[in-house]
DNA sequence: AACGTTTTTTTCCAACTGGTCAAATTTCTG
DNA sequence: CAGAAATTTGACCAGTTGGAAAAAAACGTT
C-alpha cells in the first residue's frame, strides 16, 4: 500500500502576479528557485527578442533554458509570466539614463553623456533593446500603462528641463520631446538594426569598432549638424 | 451518377515561386486573381507588421482579408510565399528615396528633402516599415543576401556622395554611414514606435501634427545640431 | 534511515497550426 | 444556355502549442 501523497504540495512562492495584496506569507524562496529563474529569464529573453510574444514557444525557451518545458512551468506558471517580469525589469534599466540627466549639471556634457549612455546600452543589452521594439511594434499591449503613466512623466519632466536650458541660451532652441526622440531612435538603432548595421559596414568596418563611429558620429550630429561651418 | 470532373483543374499562374526558369506559359493571370492577391498582401501585411512570422497565423490573415484559410491558400500556396512578396515589393518602395538622392543637387537640400521623404514615408506607410523592422529584429533570415548586396551597395554608393560633399566644404565632415543611419532610424523612429511617440505627447500634441514637429525638429538638428550659436 | 519538501520527469490533452483534398459553387466564354 | 475553367467551401490531417496531473527522483533535516 503506497504511501498517501498530498496532492502537489507547495509551489514555489511566486511574486509575479502582484499577489493581490496581503499575502499571508511571501514564503522565503530557496536559492535554486531563484537561480532557476534567472536562468530562465536569460534564456527567454533570447527567445522572446528575436521572435516578440506571440512567435516565441515555451519549448523554445525550456530548450535555451536547458531544462524540460514541464520543469520550466514549475517555476512560471504561465508564458505570459515570464514575459511580464521580463518586460518590468527590462523597463527600469532602460530608464535608469534619462533618470539621471541632471539638471542642476552643465546641459551639453549632460546631454552628450545621455547619449553615451545609452549608446553603451544599446552595445551592452541588445536583447533588452529587441525585447523593448518588438513590444512597441505590436502596439505595446503589455506595457501601454507604463508608456502612458510612468515613461510620459518621465519624459515630461526632463522636456522641461530642456526647455529651461533652451531659455537660458545653453543649447539651442528645438522641440525637447523630438530630442529625446532623435537620442532614443539613433542610439538604439544599433540594437534593433544591428544586422543591417553589420551588413552594410561589411566585414572590416562593421567590427567592434562601430559603436566608437557611431559614438563619434552622434556627438557631431548632436552638437554641430551639418551645416558646415562658415570660416 | 456524377459527371467526371477532372481533378483540380488549372491552379492560378503563381509566379511567386520564381519558377526555376523557362516557365512555358506564364498564364495570363484573371483580374479575380490581381485583386485578391492585393487584398490578401494588404491583409497580410497588416498582421506580419505587427506579429512578425512566426507570430502571424494564416487563418488571422484569411480573416483579415475576408476569406476561408483554403481560399487564401489556393492563391499564396505557402505562408512564406505572401511573406516573401511583401519583403520584396516594401523593399523596393523603401529604398527608392535614397535612390533619389541626387550627387549633381545642391547637398543641403538633397539631404534636407531625403528626410522630409523618409519622413512621409514613416507617416504614409508604417505597416511597411514594422515589417521591415520586425525582419530586422530577427536577424533579417529571410532578407540578408539583399542587405549585404544591394542594399550594401546602394549605401556604399551615396556614402561616397556624402564624403564627395564633404570633401567640397559643402556639408561638414561626419561618417557617411552613420549619417545615414541616422537618418534611417529618426524617420523610421514615428512608425515603429508610434505607440510610444503617441503615448508620450498626450492627446493634445500627439495628434496628426506630430509629424510636422518632428519634421521642424529634424531639420534642426540635422542642420545645426545643440549648441547654442554663439551671438 | 526516515520524513516531509522541493524539484524533475513522464504522460497526456485540447486547441491551434500550416496545409491537403475533393466536392460544390461561381464565373467566363461561346 | 452549355460546358469548361476558375473560385470557394467543408472536412480533414499531422505536427505543434500552452498547459495540467501525477508519479518519480532528489534534497534537507533530524
Amino acid at each position: 500500500m503506497p504511501p498517501i501523497k498530498m496532492k502537489n504540495a507547495a509551489k514555489p512562492a511566486r511574486r509575479s502576479t502582484e499577489d493581490g495584496e496581503a499575502a499571508s506569507k511571501p514564503r522565503p524562496q530557496t536559492r535554486i528557485q531563484r537561480e532557476k529563474q534567472d536562468i530562465i529569464l536569460d534564456a527567454a529573453l533570447g527567445v522572446f527578442s528575436v521572435h516578440g510574444f506571440r512567435g516565441a514557444t515555451i519549448d523554445q525557451i525550456a530548450d535555451a533554458a536547458g531544462m524540460s518545458k514541464p520543469n520550466l512551468l514549475y517555476y512560471f506558471p504561465r508564458k505570459e509570466e515570464i514575459h511580464k517580469q521580463l518586460i518590468t525589469k527590462m523597463l527600469a534599466t532602460w530608464l535608469a539614463p534619462l533618470r539621471e540627466m541632471d539638471e542642476t549639471g552643465d546641459p551639453i556634457p549632460e546631454i552628450r553623456s545621455y547619449i553615451r549612455r545609452k549608446l553603451e546600452m544599446a552595445r551592452d543589452f541588445p536583447r533588452e533593446s529587441r525585447l523593448f521594439a518588438n513590444e512597441m511594434l505590436q502596439g505595446a499591449p503589455r506595457i501601454y500603462d507604463i508608456l502612458a503613466g510612468e515613461l510620459r512623466e518621465l519624459v515630461d519632466d526632463k522636456a522641461d528641463v530642456l526647455l529651461r536650458w533652451m531659455d537660458e541660451g545653453k543649447i539651442s532652441r528645438a522641440d525637447p520631446y523630438h530630442l529625446i526622440f532623435s537620442i532614443w531612435a539613433t542610439t538604439q538603432h544599433y540594437a534593433d538594426f544591428d544586422v543591417q548595421v553589420r551588413a552594410v559596414l561589411g566585414k572590416d568596418r562593421g567590427g567592434d569598432g562601430r559603436f566608437e563611429d557611431a559614438a563619434r558620429f552622434l556627438e557631431t550630429l548632436f552638437m554641430t549638424g551639418l551645416s558646415p561651418k562658415k570660416a
